[in-house]
DNA sequence: GCTAGAATGTTGCACAAGCATGTACTTGAC
DNA sequence: GTCAAGTACATGCTTGTGCAACATTCTAGC
């Protein structure tokens, strides 16, 4: 796999590779810009961070309501060590808690509180108004148009 | 702004919301994914970050090299004060310097040195590698693929 | 010219995230 | 039953980032 094989194969790497990265770009645009406004109007309205959110997300729409600390790092797309973190803040706050698993005491779970669930049905209206709001706006710049079209139909 | 005319608005911003969450959480897990990938591969086989290779981007594409601080901020989706330390992060590894503004005394500009242009060059190569890589795994997986292909696809 | 306000960067501070390590527990091989 | 390896989470440390406050310089209006 050196020669003749492999070369229409690089050529064509190659160019993808170059689109690529104009196409990822793009969505690193869209992506400040929409975190942004985001994180700022949850700071904002309902005192909570972007992370803080989406945990209260997945774990008020589990089954439960809770999650092992693995699985909602996973979930969240953070390492294990911001989630231990993130949900003693929660805890703090009152909006979760830390259980203990019974058949596996190396386990914890991260369980939702009634004033996590509150806070959440509050929080997602403003996530969702603001998300869209965000693309909207990205949506009518020039440059960010198509692709907050292609995302949006991307079922 | 109460009752009849905002029904059919709000009812369609309502819907349009849950479906751009849905939309969104995929964004948001490729863009984990990716650029995790990326910062791996460039530490390891640069010893930079991402947001000193894309400074380094910034300034090596730029007609003069350089770039006035607000100006590479609001390129690499970053604020003031974060770009003066990458900068000074940037100089102390030699791969750009400072530079006063002649006409505007409160100007500085970022300029790429030839070192950084050397490295640029070969990380770039790494970069739209890893890039393609990662989207070529993540367009494997079967939430994500529509996505990547559509994100691909938007010129 | 002068002064008020805007613009450009820098610095102090707080904080969230990652990495490496440590600790407790579980599992599997023998 | 015991020991080694692996899993699950916590903790110490470092670092990159944002926000707010600050100093300096430019620009307009008078």
């Amino acid at each position: 796999m050196s020669a003749a094989p492999s070369r229409t194969t690089e050529a064509a790497a190659s160019n993808l590779g170059a689109s690529d990265q104009a196409a990822w770009n793009r969505v690193l645009t869209l992506h400040v810009f929409v975190e942004r406004q985001l994180a700022q109007v949850l700071q904002r309205r309902h005192g909570v961070g972007l992370s803080e959110y989406r945990a209260l997300a997945e774990l008020s729409q589990s089954a439960a309501g809770e999650w092992r600390m693995q699985e909602l790092a996973d979930r969240i797309g953070l390492g294990q060590s911001s989630v231990t973190r993130l949900v003693a803040r929660l805890d703090a706050l009152g909006l979760a808690r830390r259980d203990l698993c019974p058949d596996d005491k190396r386990g914890v779970y991260a369980v939702i509180t009634d004033e996590g669930r509150q806070l959440h049905i509050a929080a997602s209206a403003t996530y969702a108004e603001a998300l869209s709001s965000a693309l909207n706006t990205a949506g009518a710049d020039q440059g960010l148009a198509r692709l907050v079209q292609a995302i949006r139909s991307a079922t």
